[in-house]
DNA sequence: CGACCTGTTGATTCTGCTCAATCAACGTGG
DNA sequence: CCACGTTGATTGAGCAGAATCAACAGGTCG
């Protein structure tokens, strides 16, 4: 089920200069091009490979039975993904927009284990954010504390880019698409942000946009 | 500020028997007492030891700015807790009802990070279990899975008990504690479960608990 | 006994979901 | 080129569910 296609030629370029000390001891591989919607593994698929992000963006979801979809964290340029404490996955990969994926093969040379137990508490540390941000009950805040987020990952840009469109959005915050371009319209409404497109928002009042999240 | 009194009498009966392979290459140390409530780190502290529960319950709470507290998990006999990404906590551990806690301490023998790792990952897993669990939009559905778990958590027994108390579970399902009684008595009307007393509760039709689950 | 804490229940308000219409951007095919 | 269908995003109206505010019951402890 597995579609992909793989770049060699473009990926070289990109390799050289990203995921700095996070693959010591751990051998390189090739860059391998997932396009926008291709499943990198998926529930269920025997537990493998860690995967790091060269560039685009991956989202991790886990599907209920009831159908309902719960996007646990999206993966961007240096982020590793793939750990699970079982045999098998519990959640699936996806790329987003199109990304580029190196992975990491976990040979047992000295050292790794203490590295991947450092990712895995970074990992850790990120799900529990998250678990934080689901904890609020209002939709403006959460809304706000992940363009407060993003803004902070992508080196604090005026600019966000969103890559992922409103539906991924609204899974990963737990509330619905409408609500999400609600939220979306109060920020704006606030002269918190302003939409330069449909995926790009420019940060117009960060200390405000930084106060509603508390 | 923390208050810890120390048993050593009593706690090396319950250290004999618990947490079996967790703590392999780990020296360890003597059982210390948390009466409820107590805490055992903070917020802000320095990261430092992990802690094996032996017996009783264990909260991992954040606290937002707004003042509001959002419980990460409960740690129970058997449990290891106090991993950190950073050198400071994020979270801070308190005894719910008494608990007594073994210091692992991480001296560098061999192997002992890989065992580090699979601990990790495991709270990884917990953690976006409960993620999955704050994705449910409705507080009957959040309440019977809680209830579910505890029941796979206490082996099957059809009689869970609560160690904590109505505040706490709200906060760790995300809602209000009125919500957390209605819910029970959503699932009470419903002969799904009877509540023995305030903190022990029969469940009655195991099959309809899960079914409300999804 | 009274003060206090925890839990339950009721009444009201409000937030966000559901259903539905509309709009803009895009691609296709005549 | 335009008519058409599709997809993603926005907006509105009505409604359900949970929060909030408030009252009250039962238990514990001084």
């Amino acid at each position: 089920m597995h579609i992909q296609s793989t770049f060699r030629a473009t990926a070289t370029t990109h390799a050289s200069g990203v995921p700095s000390g996070a693959i010591a001891g751990l051998r390189p591989a090739s860059v391998t091009f997932y396009p926008a919607d291709a499943t990198i593994y998926a529930q269920g698929d025997a537990t493998g490979a860690l995967y790091v992000v060269e560039f685009g963006t991956v989202r991790i979801c886990c599907i209920t039975s009831d159908g309902r979809r719960q996007i646990t964290g999206f993966m961007t340029a240096g982020d590793v993904f793939g750990f699970e404490a079982d045999d098998e996955h519990q959640s699936s990969a996806e790329s987003v927009d199109g990304a580029g994926l190196r992975v990491l093969h976990s040979d047992e040379s000295p050292g790794t284990a203490s590295h991947l137990l450092a990712m895995a508490l970074r990992g850790l540390s990120r799900t529990q954010h998250q678990l934080m941000l689901l904890g609020c009950r209002s939709a403006n805040v959460r809304m706000a504390s992940f363009l407060a987020d993003l803004f902070e990952q992508q080196g604090g840009d005026k600019v966000v880019h969103l890559a992922m469109q409103r539906a991924d959005i609204a899974d990963y915050l737990g509330i619905t698409f409408e609500t999400v371009s609600r939220a979306l319209r109060y920020l704006k409404d606030r002269r918190i942000i302003r939409l330069k497109s449909i995926s790009d928002i420019e940060i117009l009042d960060h200390d405000a946009l930084l106060s509603i999240c508390d």
